[in-house]
RNA sequence: GGGCUCGUAGCUCAGUGGUAGAGCGCCGCCUUUGCGAGGCGGAGGCCGCGGGUUCGAAUCCCGCCGAGUCCA
């Protein structure tokens, strides 16, 4: 089957008069109603709306969106509230990238419901792979608002699918002032995230302005229908997904010369004026600019349009570079500040891995432009303008961000100052930079290629640029093979376990039928077991059968089955469960402390604070939080009397299931903190005032929790915070645990647990003064020994020749030998040492000491090394002074 | 999540297996009417932690901890 054929069944365009055409430059398929024969689709045209809008008005965002909204309002679409940018609810995306993705996996999988059907959304997306081109090509944004509306459509249940879509779509261009004739719907398959599906663009004076998608396909092996070189099968639900950008329609409604003058405007001016540029807007720029948007929208490399530009304007490549490239940046900066209000406002914390690195990397090109182009304003003055020009609320207050993008400054600031200091080291020691520094320069200390070029330049030292510069980073970063987790897989299906721990998690012994047993898991049809999940550790217990007690060790679960570990064979049949009661309790009382924890900090930091992780198991439980800086001992101490009073209070602990989209509805995207459960129907809990998707185990009061004592406090990685703590009688034992180190250390100091710091203290710093007194009368000893050692020497040649047996330590023979060799000495000295025999050879003049080593090693057996005048090593047989005497008048004479 | 780099004196860093160093800063003395500056001397190190190899490890190997950085 061919997708092309999904086209012609839209009697929508037939009945209009929409012909179906190919296109004559591209040779793809597109609907008209004019008589053109191109596309019109870049590179087939260009764009011909610059400074000749077909709207019948100008539009700013916000009045744009809201007629966009209402206009779908007012033909039965539901409006849905955006989505936060951060992608909370998956965990195959860091963030939003397009309003369909709001509803996946659960709604478009047709697990769960979609909150409106149909609906109409205006999402704020932000994409990052074009990130180069933001700035140069007057369309490209980071940021950008895709209005949408979606149908969700099941078997037996059609909403309405495409000529609906067709309709609405060619109704809106018009209403706002666009021809119909002026309009071209292009074919053009659309695939991505495991969907695809036919799609219709529609271009308007050579801009896109809406991507219609009928989403129909899923991927699949077996599949029939292919689509750029994957094969796809059809779906039982199909899903009206469209894509109208906001950004775009503004732009189009004023025709400036590009997208970012359209919906810029104040931050812009506050750029200009602030970076000393303002006599960049003259209108001579202004028709450059929009020529270059007109080249690349083209689809033309920048040394293209510059050259173009250059002909038609009768001024130097070098000329249009100058005006161009700094405007480039100042639209680059004001795209960049948007993208960070969104991203910080909507709780992302700047991070070196994860979703948080990706804030970095804006923060980072963001303070790169404001220095390249000298501005006076703070990135937090631009990120503050956006925000009085969009109004929209966010969960991170304004305080917050600033303080973000302070902390983020300096930070930059120490690795710049770093990276040069690297520089400059490496230009001293090497004299050149090579392929390989500029590589490391780059991928371990983040210093691009052209600040280390610059710098050479300045110095006029020879650096080796490679061509294959890129290629060479990308090898370094060849991927490590992910090991795979290994899955239980059944052999037979069962049906779901009937989870008796939900309702009432103090159940611990219960009646349950044995179903199954499998490489040593027993399946019940029902049971009060907790598998392992949402971090918390499995129960253990025992399982009754046939009057045999059998232990259970471990729990998981599979697809909805639980699976008990079991030491031996059980019975299929009757059978009775007890769990380990104290065990489920403690974890109980983590589970329900984390929750508390989590709100507290929240309450005390911010909404920017995010679970990132959580383990609970008997003796404590852990909890990972998103957060930007380092936490003081004092927050710890704030922080944990708080948690403990919200256990003091002895709030109510429930839990219910509810819809899904109810649920987030009434709780918001805050409810995801230990991800997102499948389903339609979720568990909700409350611990307190805090409530969260849940499936654990939880006590019924908060005032069960008892006590929570947070252990310690560190960073996993930059911008997550790891909490350890303990619950109940955990901090209970791990109270007496610190106690009794405590009372231990008291006890061998001798002094009462209060004065153990300066107690320690002291001892330290005796401990450092005695050990630098030791030196030095080793120091003087060697010198003593020495002195009587040189008095007793013979004479060869003039020299004094020392031999001797002595007992001392290696450290002390090296003093002594250093000594003997200043004074002009040459000779060897041994001493007896635990399992082995020390030897120090000095020699001064031409003689060599690790010869002399080297001889003694010989007759003794060891070796050894150093340098000219003092040697040292170790051999297995103490000789007598007659022998080692003999050894050394034999090389002397030998060597002299 | 993965790759890479780095942990040595208060700070910035040398030190590729043989007695731990430099510059800046600090302290004292000298020089100077004073300041700036200079001269001489000094204090200051569990060389991140734990194992291993070796006669011998700051140095080589393994693990951990910490900092930084790039990519997804």
């Amino acid at each position: 089957m061919t997708i092309e054929r999904e086209y012609l069944d839209i009697t929508f365009l037939k009945e209009n008069g929409f012909a179906r055409k190919r296109c004559v430059k591209c040779g793809k398929y597109f609907w008209t109603l004019d008589d053109r024969d191109v596309c019109g689709d870049p590179p087939c045209g260009g764009y011909t709306f610059i400074g000749n809008s077909p709207f019948k008005r100008n539009f700013e965002l916000n009045d744009m969106r809201e007629f966009y909204l209402r206009f779908f309002e007012e033909r039965g679409h539901e409006r849905i509230e955006r989505y936060p940018v951060v992608a909370r609810w998956r965990d195959d995306i860091y963030l939003t990238i397009a309003s369909i993705a709001d509803f996946q996996p659960f709604v478009t999988s047709g697990i769960a419901p979609p909150p409106a059907n149909p609906l109409t959304i205006s999402q704020p997306c932000i994409r990052l792979d074009d990130l180069d081109s933001v700035g140069r090509t007057g369309r490209h944004l980071t940021l950008f608002e895709m209005m949408a509306h979606h149908a969700f459509n099941f078997p037996g249940k059609e909403v309405y699918w495409k000529n609906e879509t067709v309709a609405y779509c060619t109704e809106l261009l018009e209403k706002l002032g666009i021809k119909r004739e002026e309009i071209v719907y292009k074919e053009e398959p659309w695939a991505g995230g495991g969907n695809a599906g036919p799609c219709l663009e529609a271009i308007v004076r050579g801009l896109e302005l809406a991507t219609l998608v009928f989403m129909n396909l899923k991927a699949d092996e077996s599949g029939d229908i292919k689509i750029k070189g994957e094969k796809y099968r059809k779906m039982e639900n199909y899903i009206v997904d469209t894509g109208y950008g906001l950004e775009r329609f503004v732009w189009m409604s004023n025709g400036s010369a590009t997208v970012y003058d359209a919906i810029f405007g104040r931050v812009l001016d506050r750029i200009f004026s602030s970076s000393g540029l303002n006599y960049l807007k003259g209108k001579d720029t202004r028709e450059i600019i929009a020529e270059t948007s007109r080249l690349a929208g083209m689809g033309y490399q920048t040394e293209r349009i510059n050259s173009e530009i250059a002909k038609k304007f009768g001024i130097s490549v070098e000329d249009v570079k100058n005006l161009v490239e700094p405007i480039a940046k100042i639209y680059a900066l004001a795209d960049h500040t948007r993208c960070l209000l969104f991203m910080l406002g909507d709780g992302l914390v700047p991070s070196n891995a994860g979703g948080g690195y990706l804030a970095r990397l804006i923060i980072r090109r963001s303070l790169r432009l404001s220095e390249e182009l000298q501005l006076s304003l703070e990135l937090y003055d631009l990120v503050e303008e956006h925000a009085k020009i969009l109004g929209f609320k966010f969960d991170v207050p304004m305080e917050t961000i600033e303080e973000v993008l302070r902390l983020e400054k300096d930070r930059f600031a120490s690795t710049i100052s770093k990276g040069l200091r690297l520089i400059e080291r490496t230009i001293e020691k090497k004299k050149r930079i090579l392929k390989d520094d500029l590589v490391e320069f780059y991928d371990s200390h983040g210093i691009p290629a052209e600040v280390v070029l610059k710098i050479a330049e300045d110095k006029k030292v020879q650096v080796e640029f490679p061509s294959d510069f890129y290629s060479e980073l990308a090898k370094r970063h060849s991927r490590a093979v992910k090991e795979k987790k290994e899955e239980i897989i059944l052999s037979k299906v069962y049906p779901k376990t009937e989870k008796l721990y939900y309702d009432n998690p103090k159940l611990f012994e219960f009646s349950a039928r044995a179903i199954g047993f499998e490489n040593g898991f027993l399946i019940l049809d029902r049971t009060a077991f907790y598998p392992e999940s949402g971090g918390q550790d499995s129960d253990r217990g025992f399982i009754i059968s046939n009057g045999k007690k059998v232990e259970v060790t471990y729990v998981t679960e599979v697809e909805g089955v639980v699976l008990h570990k079991v030491e031996s064979p059980v019975a299929l049949g009757d059978v009775k469960g007890i769990i380990d009661q104290e065990r489920r309790l403690r974890h109980m009382r983590h589970h329900s402390a984390t929750h508390v924890l989590l709100h507290t900090l929240q309450k005390f930091y911010g909404k920017h604070i995010w679970q990132a992780g959580a383990r609970k198991e008997t003796e404590k439980a852990r909890l990972d939080v998103t957060h930007y800086k380092k936490i003081t001992e004092e927050e710890v101490r704030e922080i944990e009397r708080l948690a403990n009073k919200e256990i003091f209070a002895n709030k109510d602990i429930r839990w219910m299931w509810m819809d899904r989209i109810d649920a987030e509805k009434k709780f918001g995207f805050r409810l995801y903190q230990g991800g997102v459960p499948p389903g339609k129907e979720i568990r909700v809990v409350c611990v307190g005032d805090d409530v969260q998707a849940c499936g654990g185990t939880h006590c019924s009061k908060t005032g069960e929790i008892g006590l929570i004592k947070i252990l310690g406090v560190d960073s996993i990685q930059d911008g997550v915070v790891r909490f350890e703590f303990a619950a109940g009688e955990a901090a209970v034992d791990a109270i007496a645990r610190m106690e009794s180190i405590l009372r231990e250390s008291s006890k061998i100091l001798r002094v009462e647990p209060q004065m153990l710091p300066k107690t320690v203290e002291r001892f330290f710093e005796e401990w450092k003064e005695q050990r630098k007194q030791i030196e030095r009368l080793e120091e003087r000893i060697a010198e003593l020994t020495g002195e009587g050692l040189l008095r007793n020497a013979e004479e060869f040649n003039g020299l004094k020749v020392v031999t001797e047996i002595l007992s001392a330590d290696m450290t002390e023979l090296q003093k002594i030998g250093d000594y003997l060799a200043r004074r002009g000495a040459v000779g060897c000295l041994m001493s007896q040492g635990e399992g082995k025999v020390f030897v120090v050879a000095f020699a001064s003049g031409n003689y060599d000491a690790r010869e002399i080593l080297k001889e003694v090693g010989k007759h003794a057996k060891g070796s050894g090394g150093g340098k000219k005048e003092l040697a040292q090593g170790a051999v297995e047989r103490l000789l007598t002074r007659d022998e080692l005497a003999g050894i050394i008048f034999e090389y002397l004479s030998r060597n002299g």
